[in-house]
DNA sequence: TGTACATCAGTGAACGCGCGTTCACTGATGTAC
DNA sequence: TGTACATCAGTGAACGCGCGTTCACTGATGTAC
């Protein structure tokens, strides 16, 4: 009973794609800078052979946002495993911009597609998003009086917030460590707030407050 | 005493080029996607009379940052001195959106280019957020127990928030009207939620709180 | 197992196209006398 | 005011280049008998 060797390698250069368009994502170039040819060139492949797999580039960002969902989602729930008793902020906050770091190029493509390149992409990415603060919200110890809508509304802003912070992160880029420090202290704080609000917004507030 | 025709000339050209390439951008198009030669062509001038006013796309980029903000800002301004009367949290909302409709090209250029493009836009831009979120935290009236530096801080996630929200708005564009109701009610909550958490976060809060 | 045919991921050449950039130029505007 | 020269925003042609896409093809792998 011999396995598919033909599929096998199919699944391979399909992986080989992404990974190669992922790679040549860098500070200057998102998905919408990238060529074809040039994707098709980094995986190996003529590039011709590129429509045996996708289409058209937006396709394959696409399927991109697929797999870098899934692997954050991943790195997220092992990361609030791992941090199972240590439940203080800032150590939280610690691990999450040290697989930040880790995983720059994952990052940096959900934060760049996020507001910009195709609106489909933009679309998937917030429905991506959407899933993630979900299964945050179900591992989020809060108050009893809080209630689940209300610790789902917390985990939204949290991811929100996360990624935006990831995005300013990514930037800052191993220089400028005095800059890190001052932006994690900043991302702590910002979720404490969150926190705060939360726990502390279930009465009216009455407050002369103009935007 | 003759003003300079040839200097004014070229003032108008150069805003030409700017307003072109906030033209030319779309839902699915950014700085990075639209080329010198449309840019010009749109502008009314020969591809190679671009380099009379910019050495680079990147450089028109980070002159239209300038404007933009500018602009951005003084909307703003404007928006707070209408609201006076009327402090509401979700009338301002209101305004704010209604502003963010009538200048489409303007914030979704921010939003897209704030994580997008080139690092020295997303930069500037950052900046320029900087800029707006103090000029509203001066003409923010909190309770007198909150320091400067909250209400500063505050302004910022507002900015933050009004800014990711605009991005998400600019996306449903006319249709869904429901889907924008929701968008408003939900950045209401998160707005209210930043004030909640400003002014009840002086005291320390103890509680299990997991991230 | 061996053979004959089908499938299909990847090839390589070709295409027309718009791109950024260069260059010598033009002619209206500005300046010095 | 009139003249002679300088400036310089915009021109138009040319360049080489990488692009996305098409096509008939190849040859290893899979399948039917």
């Amino acid at each position: 009973m011999k396995i598919n060797k033909r599929y096998q390698q199919k699944l391979k250069t399909h992986q080989n794609l992404m990974f190669a368009a992922l790679s040549l994502m860098s500070e200057e170039k998102g998905l919408g800078e990238l060529s074809l040819r040039e994707v098709a060139g980094e995986a190996g492949i003529v590039p011709a052979a590129f429509y045996r797999h996708f289409k058209s580039m937006e396709e394959l960002g696409l399927a991109l946002v697929d797999d870098s969902a899934e692997k954050i989602a991943s790195i997220l729930k092992d990361a609030r495993k791992k941090g199972a008793y240590r439940s203080a902020l800032h150590s939280s906050i610690g691990y999450f911009f040290d697989y930040v770091s880790k995983n720059r190029s994952l990052f940096r493509f959900i934060s760049r597609e996020r507001n910009g390149g195709y609106k489909k992409i933009r679309e998937k990415i917030r429905t991506a998003m959407e899933t993630i603060a979900s299964e945050l919200a179900l591992d989020m110890r809060m108050p009893k009086s809080i209630s689940f809508a209300d610790t789902l509304f917390a985990s939204q802003m949290i991811v929100g917030v996360a990624f935006q912070r990831a995005s300013e992160f990514l930037d800052l880029d191993g220089k400028d460590h005095q800059d890190i420090r001052k932006l994690k202290f900043l991302t702590v704080k910002q979720l404490r707030l969150v926190f705060v609000g939360t726990i502390r917004g279930r009465k009216r507030i009455r407050t002369k407050i103009k935007v």
